[in-house]
RNA sequence: CGCGGAGUGGAGCAGUUCGGUAGCUCGUCGGGCUCAUAACCCGAAGGUCGUAGGUUCAAAUCCUGCCUCCGCAA
């Protein structure tokens, strides 16, 4: 069964391993452009192209799917199967009907909730107890295809997004390879998404990053979580930028952005309070809050985002 | 050539403007106090100030090259 995988960040990395460990022929990679990033204007290659290079698969870089040459290109490598994982493009009509057993995409939540470019995070940010990786017959709308299996995984409460998405990066290839198993023992029972019980996850944006310290404790630590390692929630800490990965809930009231326990980075909320863990001041590097406490010590009393 | 910040004992920082004895908070080690402690008191070890040159009587500090790390922006 020959395969075009179609992926771009770490999170697809995993899978493409994965088809190439398990020994399924892959034909080609494709993966967004490279794009100038980073200081400087640096291009930089999305990881699945790094992978693939270092496999020996051919890479291809398509601005867009939906110009002709570019589908006659992917025809002419004749997929029986497109596995797609994080790609970052939509596949229009043609190209999802060109494989002979379609296009697999696996996806980070338990759909059909959590649909779009962000669930792994947007779980964390509700508070989800429960997650997981779905695997689904691509259709021509956003994570709306027919699902065909399902593995599910708990979100510890201190959990970050970055951690859970690391976790579920390789359950994701786990499945995967699963679903593909069954495909080919033609043992799959595709399962229609009841649409009544979808949500939408979009990208995160940094206009979310702010932490309102009036809201309760339990919410500002999802905040916190969700959002870490990327936009980062954020508030300001002595008159300068201070990001904050990662929180835990703590006991206290006060004033809500009040430092409630200037050792351990206390800070009171609207309802409750939450220790700062792991922050980054503006200029620095990340590291663990008692480290930075000692460079800028706080006193009880203080404030945050102000 | 996108903009910018930073490299100083084990950790985080100050000191650089205006060159002149290496400093703070913490950690570590030893001792003391205490029923006891992450508390308190006394003491100690630990740094060729990222690197290579230059200027100077004298450089962490001024000048130049290089290396490394990071923020913004994406």
């Amino acid at each position: 069964m020959k395969i075009v995988f179609m992926g771009t960040p770490d999170f697809a990395v995993p899978c493409l391993a994965a088809l190439v460990e398990a020994g399924y022929p892959v034909a080609a990679a494709y993966t967004q452009p490279d794009k100038p990033k980073g200081r400087g204007h640096k291009m930089q290659a999305p990881p699945v192209k790094e992978y693939a290079l270092e496999h020996d698969i051919p890479v291809y870089q398509p601005v867009t799917l939906r110009k002709e040459e570019v589908q006659e290109e992917l025809a002419a490598l004749a997929p029986d199967l497109i596995v797609v994982v994080a790609y970052g493009k939509i596949l229009p009509k043609a190209v999802l009907d060109m494989p002979k057993y379609g296009c697999i995409n696996v996806h980070g939540s338990l759909l059909p909730k959590y649909r779009g470019a962000g669930p792994i995070q947007w779980s964390v940010l509700n508070g989800e107890t429960e997650t997981g990786v779905t695997t689904m017959f691509m259709g021509e709308g956003v994570d709306t295809g027919d699902m065909l299996e399902k593995m599910s995984t708990p979100i510890g409460e201190n959990e970050t997004a970055d951690q859970l998405y690391d976790r579920l990066r390789f359950m994701g290839a786990e499945l995967l390879i699963s679903t593909l198993k069954k495909l080919e023992a033609g043992e799959l029972h595709p399962e229609k998404q009841d649409d009544s019980l979808a949500t939408h996850a979009p990208m995160l944006s940094k206009e979310m990053s702010e932490i309102d310290f009036t809201k309760d404790a339990k919410s500002v630590h999802n905040l916190i979580r969700g959002l870490s390692s990327w936009p980062a929630a954020q508030t300001t800490y002595k008159g300068k930028r201070l990001k904050v990965y990662e929180s835990r809930l703590a006991s206290g009231h006060g004033e809500p952005g009040t430092l409630l326990d200037p050792k351990n980075f206390v800070v009171a909320c609207g309802e409750g309070a939450v220790q700062l863990v792991s922050v980054q001041y503006e200029g620095s590097k990340r590291m663990p809050a008692a480290d930075f406490l000692r460079g800028k010590p706080g006193e009880k009393g203080e404030k945050l985002g102000e």
